[in-house]
RNA sequence: GUGACUGUAGCUCAAUCGGUUAGAGCACCGGUCUGUGGCACCGGGGGUUGCGGGUUCAAUUCCCGUCAGUCACCCCA
């Protein structure tokens, strides 16, 4: 068998290509829709870009090597260190808020299992230099008008939303100390990945109490505000929370998207640069991994570029979103679109054919027609199997006289009429 | 990086207990068809059974290694 492509990368063959065509051109279709003009930036950047972010820990997944001039490099696995790069680059001339999207296709060095692979297309949506929660209103709405672009519905897929300050304080309310609030993030991120029994007692083990475990369950069971402001409305820490919570769930609302959306405080983002309200979304059966995530991360830009503007920002993958869209048959059927199939019913006009493709083509319509001299059933049979939709047919005994004839390849109607004619009746 | 399972034609699969020249459908190409496609019939190309080694008179079949795929763990940008 011959070589075939790296492990955990992909061939597009026109099949595959269609089907990411179709998502990306979803992608920025929605993006203008939003206002949000596309950037992008270089694959290959320094090692050192993603080790300021994020710590050695992440450089054992990046795709990295040493170049011919001993440079430290690495594919780049997230889009955020370059925008933030970029942006804080041109901070001052930009207009605020910066709205900016891109399409990189980024890389990891891992072992590849299903929605992973080493290589991916992600749609990144970014806003720069609004701190109100009406961006992150904007944000979320953006992704779920994506799901609703690709034919899924509020009850194919929704957002999990949260927001760290909130859950930190209600953490803390419930007499989680704050030393163990990084390892009880651990253990609620892994909720719903593994028995609800191992969660309760990794939980009670990481908080040294049974007490404390059950208040921290009833917590992460508060599914809307009401719930939040009825158990914790009179929590001076988490007033201020809930009532931005409220706002963001309001503006969401007026957006469209209300039935989308689910308060989940369960939802904590792996990276610890999320500031603020973060969100995620699953398909609702559960099926698959998370298909897109984000939220707000205000101090990034001062660490990454140093210029302080609050942002947000979200990505969202083609591997996991290709998976979701086969599964519920949305991927539109990727037949070529060719107009027109020219044949002939003697070889000596094979320069005649030519010609005709040639007017059409002309016309902007996509022709094609046989490359060597055949029967004009096979070249019929052709057309057929090309998906062209018609066939114009030059008859030796009528072309000579200007003539010629369409053929509907759907219906198997033909008419003829004179070649000026046809061809001055195509826009 | 760790573990489990799986590798036969482009695709989906077959091949008795280890036994002759590894088969079929689909797809592709051609013929019937000096003239209007999809149908039908006939034919053709295409295989180092992933690769390497071992056991055996004999390996697609049994054993080991390796590579690849799938899934899970780790991790999640």
């Amino acid at each position: 068998m011959a070589q075939g492509a790296l492990p955990g990368f992909r061939d597009f063959y026109p099949e595959q290509l269609a089907e990411r065509a179709y998502i990306t051109g979803v992608w920025r279709e929605v993006m203008r829709r939003y206002a949000f003009v596309e950037y992008d930036g270089p694959p290959l950047e320094p090692l050192d870009l993603y080790r300021r972010k994020s710590g050695d820990e992440l450089v054992g997944q990046l795709y990295s090597f040493t170049d011919k001039g001993d440079r430290e490099v690495a594919l780049r696995p997230e889009m955020t260190p370059t925008f933030a790069r970029m942006v804080a680059a041109k901070a001052n001339s930009l207009r605020k808020p910066v709205r900016w999207f891109s399409v990189p296709q980024l890389f990891r060095y891992e072992r590849q299992q299903k929605g992973r692979l080493r290589e991916h297309f992600q749609l990144n949506a970014d806003i720069v230099g609004e701190p109100g929660v009406t961006a992150d209103a904007e944000l979320v709405a953006i992704a779920l008008d994506v799901m609703r672009e690709l034919g899924l519905a509020a009850t194919d897929v929704n957002a999990r939303v949260s927001d760290r300050r909130l859950l930190e304080a209600l953490l803390l309310h419930s007499d989680v100390s704050v030393d163990s609030l990084p390892a009880v993030y651990a253990v609620i991120d892994k909720r719903g990945r593994e028995p609800a029994a191992i969660s309760r007692e990794k939980l009670a083990k990481v908080v040294s109490s049974g007490a404390i475990a059950d208040r921290v369950e009833a917590v992460l069971e508060c599914a809307d505000v009401e719930t939040l402001r009825s158990h914790y409305g009179q929590v001076d820490a988490a007033v201020v929370h809930i009532d931005r919570m409220s706002d963001y769930l309001r503006y969401v609302d007026a957006l469209g998207f209300s039935e989308w959306v689910r308060l989940d405080l369960s939802i904590v983002r792996g990276l610890a640069y999320y500031t603020g309200i973060v969100f995620e979304l699953f398909d609702t059966a559960g099926e698959f991994r998370a298909i897109c995530g984000g939220g707000r991360y205000d101090t990034l830009l001062e660490a990454l570029g140093g210029v302080n503007l609050p942002a947000l920002g979200f990505g969202m993958g083609d591997v996991v979103l290709g998976e979701l869209l086969r599964a519920r048959s949305l991927v539109p059927d990727a037949r070529s679109r060719t107009d027109f199939w020219v044949a002939a019913d003697d070889d000596a006009l094979m320069t005649d054919v030519m010609s005709v493709a040639s007017r059409l083509r002309r016309r902007a319509k996509s022709v094609e027609y046989a490359l060597r001299p055949q029967q004009l059933g096979r070249q019929l049979k052709a057309a057929g199997s090309a998906g062209a939709s018609r066939a114009v047919l030059l008859k030796r005994d009528r072309y000579p006289g200007g003539e010629i004839t369409v053929k509907d390849l759907r219906t198997g109607a033909e008419q003829s009429l004179p070649i000026d004619e046809f061809i001055n009746s195509l826009d």
